[in-house]
RNA sequence: GCCCGGGUGGCGAAACCGGUAUACGCGGAGCACUCAAAAUGCUCUGCCCGCAAGGGCGUGCGGGUUCGAGUCCCGCCCCGGGCACCA
């Protein structure tokens, strides 16, 4: 069976339920079927077929789904559909991110507990999901929120404890003054709080952080293994931000102190003027106290980073009366304090060469300080490209690029430096000052420390609390009879961590979970892992690029490291679909223009939204939703659907025409036939090899239309009544990944058959070739004419024929042809002079 | 400023390897069915000149390569996104 349908078995013949197309009757029908069957339920165990693993991003459950989340599931849906019947083992499972701030700060407002509110919301996700037919396997359903899952994921913290790869330490962290928490700084892009966009400040505290920066380099290079699209690469190498330099040290004589600093530019060295610190370095006011110096730190660290960051804001600094020997060639040059220099980075220090730098420049104009130059090139300062040194000593005239290795080589045998590398990345942190999140399963015992709760003891269970606020500490805080516990290794006195995860911890490993998420012996077994793992093609948005994205690689490679896995990157490949935007903008609730997907399916059923989401364009660019559009689509549907009940209501009917004459011929290749490979091949095509359903379903419409052409001759004979059930019947296999209701119900309708149960059709490539091709003819690149020609005809029978058209003779008219270009099957052109 | 995308009819878009630009859909016009309307089916629909046959022009702008460029190269303009004092 080459088409994907064949005649049905006598007796089996389905009868429509309705006249008209109506999705009402049609979709909570086969849902129906799904959920009795658990059709898309996949064990875990091994069969000849290759496995597929197809997922979407874990969504946050608020409310109820949107525009987003037809858009993600619609992708991934069709991929997961078209790979089962391409015969591979598909998991496609379903889950809710359920711990985070919205649900805690709606509980802070109304009094509802974050559990209530969640789990409503998730009810609301499950029906909807549910109700747009989306194929999960729902046996393996997870929430983030509960405690058979929260269980693991404190085992994998303590895990991550154990190697050292979690760790407190007290650093300047970013806090948002409205959510009241701390952040990883990737959470605050820019200086505001990426969840409520508050400008966020700077703390001295203690908190938790995962070594991430340990897999800095792992992070970057690994990125050569997987398949993802190149803007997110960029994004998380940017982000990653290595940059290979030296670190040389600067001996500060009158405080009898080393400053080491980081430069990707030990080549200017000769030309380093003066020396900077941030102003949070430590040692500043030890340098010098004076009121002015006190007065611009205070006050470049009170400052919010937007302040600071500011892009026109001119460069700023203190003098602090001091001189710094420069190494390469002894010179005193004096130190000051500026905000533009940052403590994060680096040493919280820098060698300021104003001549090849772009910003030492401009701070060496102000306090006018002398500019050297050192490399040659450039018309005018500051250059920061690449030339031959000069006033450099001994390496006068050598290229900076030649000599750089050299001059790293000859500060480390001098003991003034070392090759180094600097990232920008920081460790995550992962502590957060609320409530509905996974609880640190640790305790603080005053005589042994941290201690961790022992595995058996696990959870450690959200206590239950009246008041959510938080109130610059967690809110667990509160709950003492919670917080007051023994220490699990001296048996004294001790109290709970009241800190709670940051969300991305518990949203960094669900997709391993999934594989084996009713085992509550272990987070995983090895073999479930080994079945699935690494997801084949992980769906999702491009807001995602670094943080969900970077933490998920991180925790996969600890935990292999760790033993605990056999691969390195969680996600093979990737697609980031583009956003669901509304007359152009983002929909929003403070524009006021969500528009629910709810009242899509209310009013066109499921595979209308689903199909037409698709349609809009290509899924990785941003689409504007359209009223007028989706009527557009829910017409192909509905045409599909009046054919198929005039193809099923037409058996009886005579062959009372004559053109039953040739059933050979027909039989043969019928250009209906013809049509509908041609619809396998391009379906085929944009489904496997590209994420094309715009133009897949394009091709389906070509298809309708070309059936409803040619309806009328076929009805009329008994051969071509057969084949139009098939066509129709193909037709119907080809769209289910995208309408898999309708695509159900005319399948049957058309063979008595379950469309989900069949082979993914195959074209016949007989039926592709043509017998005649169209040639295009142009006289010097210019359209003329078309002929036609028998398929695969010889270059000068191509030639003959084009020579033969009157239009092409009169173009060439009294000129020289001095050259012919022949493309077979395709085109000729003659070139005139 | 740097790094990615993108710019094609009235609109969403297609053209996959340099070979018929505008598939498919929306919108618009017309015809059929109807007492009428809706629904449905069919036809037309890039711009300009022309009664027509036909011709010219057309993928953000300017150049180039090529028999032939939406597609490749160089230089610009505009829109969207990311990063942005990271030494």
């Amino acid at each position: 069976m080459r088409a994907g349908a064949r005649s049905p078995p006598p007796g089996t013949l389905s009868r429509p339920m309705t006249e008209r197309y109506d999705p009402s009757v049609i979709e909570p029908k086969w849902q129906r079927v799904w959920a009795e069957e658990r059709t898309w339920e996949v064990s875990n165990e091994a069969d000849e077929r290759p496995r597929s693993y197809v997922l979407e991003m874990l969504p946050y459950p608020s409310g109820e789904p949107h525009m987003g989340h037809l858009k993600v599931y619609s992708v991934g849906d069709a991929l997961a559909h078209y790979r089962r019947r391409a015969g591979m083992r598909v998991l496609h499972p379903m889950g809710y991110d359920a711990f985070g701030l919205p649900a805690e700060n709606h509980a802070i407002k109304t009094g509802q507990h974050p559990r209530a509110s969640t789990e409503a919301s998730i009810a609301q996700f499950r029906e909807q999901f549910r109700s747009w037919g989306i194929s999960i396997d729902w046996s393996r359903e997870l929430g983030t929120h509960e405690p058979e899952y929260y269980r693991w994921t404190q085992w994998i913290f303590l895990r991550l404890l154990e190697r050292g790869l979690a760790y407190r330490k007290e650093a300047a962290v970013v806090w948002c003054p409205v959510d009241e928490t701390v952040l990883a700084n990737e959470q605050a892009p820019g200086g505001f709080c990426e969840r409520c966009g508050s400008a966020v400040e700077s703390r001295q505290l203690e908190q938790w952080f995962f070594r991430i920066t340990d897999y800095a380099d792992r992070l970057l290079d690994d990125l050569a293994t997987i398949d993802w699209p190149e803007h997110v690469v960029t994004m998380q190498r940017n982000w990653i931000g290595r940059s290979p330099g030296a670190e040389v040290v600067f001996r500060c004589e009158s405080a009898g102190v080393d400053y080491p600093v980081f430069t990707t530019r030990p080549d200017t060295l000769f030309g380093a003027t003066f020396f900077v610190l941030a102003p949070e370095h430590p040692d500043v006011l030890g340098l010098n106290d004076s009121a002015e110096v006190r007065e611009y730190v205070d006050r470049a660290i009170s400052a919010s980073p937007e302040e600071r960051g500011a892009e026109l804001r001119e460069k700023t600094g203190v003098p602090l009366g001091r001189t710094v020997t420069n190494p390469v060639n002894g010179e005193e040059i004096p130190m000051f304090v500026a905000d533009y220099v940052l403590m994060e980075y680096g040493t919280g220090a820098i060698m300021a060469v104003p001549a090849h730098d772009e910003r030492d420049f401009e701070f060496a104009g102000r306090y006018g300080v002398e500019v050297r130059r050192v490399i040659e090139g450039g018309e005018e300062l500051p250059y920061t490209g690449d030339g031959p040194m000069t006033a450099s000593g001994r390496f006068d005239g050598r290229h900076n690029r030649e000599a750089y290795d050299e001059i790293v080589e000859w500060l480390a045998s001098e003991g003034r430096g070392r090759a180094a590398v600097n990232y920008k990345l920081r460790d995550w942190l992962l502590s957060r000052q609320r409530y509905w999140g996974c609880p640190i399963p640790v305790v603080h015992c005053p005589v042994c420390g941290v201690v961790s709760v022992p595995d058996e003891d696990l959870p450690v269970e959200l206590p239950e609390i009246e008041d959510f606020a938080p109130r610059g500490r967690s809110p667990l805080a509160a709950a003492e009879d919670w917080v007051r516990t023994s220490c699990p290794s001296c048996g004294g006195e001790a109290r709970r961590e009241t800190d709670t995860m940051d969300t991305f911890v518990d949203s960094s490993w669900y997709f391993l979970r999934y594989c084996d998420a009713r085992n509550d012996a272990e987070a995983w077994s090895e073999q479930a892992l080994a079945t699935w793992m690494p997801v084949d093609q992980y769906i999702g948005g491009v807001e995602h690029a670094i943080l969900h994205l970077m933490y998920a690689r991180f925790l996969t490679k600890a935990l292999a490291d760790l033993g605990l896995l056999g691969f390195q990157e969680p996600f093979a490949n990737l697609f980031t679909q583009g956003m669901i935007t509304r007359d152009g903008a983002k929909m929003s609730k403070s524009r006021g223009n969500v528009i629910s997907p709810r009242q899509y399916v209310e009013r066109y059923g499921a595979d209308t939204a689903r199909c037409y989401i698709l349609f809009i364009g290509p899924p990785d660019h941003d689409a504007d939703f359209s009223d007028e559009g989706v009527g557009g689509v829910h017409r192909f549907l509905a045409r599909l659907w009046r054919l198929a009940v005039e193809v099923a209501g037409s058996e009886g009917r005579a062959g009372s025409g004559g053109s039953d004459g040739e059933p050979g011929r027909q039989h043969r290749a019928s250009p209906a036939l013809r049509k509908t490979h041609w619809a396998i091949d391009k379906v085929t095509g944009d489904l496997r090899d590209r994420f094309a359903f715009n133009t897949a379903i394009a091709a389906l419409m070509e298809l309708l239309n070309d059936l409803y052409r040619d309806k009328e001759a076929m009805l009329a004979s008994e051969a071509g009544r057969g084949q139009l059930r098939d066509c129709v019947a193909t037709a119907a296999s080809l769209l289910f990944p995208f309408a898999p209701h309708l695509g159900s119900e005319v399948y049957e309708l058309m063979t008595g058959r379950r469309v989900w149960e069949e082979r993914w059709p195959e074209a016949d490539p007989r039926l592709l070739e043509r017998e005649v091709v169209q040639i295009v003819v142009q006289v010097n690149g210019k359209l003329r004419d078309r002929v036609e020609a028998p398929a695969g005809a010889s270059e000068n029978e191509q030639e003959r024929l084009a020579r033969a058209s009157a239009k092409v003779a009169a173009q060439i008219d009294g000129g020289q042809v001095v050259k012919t270009v022949v493309v077979p099957d395709r085109l000729v052109n003659f070139v005139v002079r």
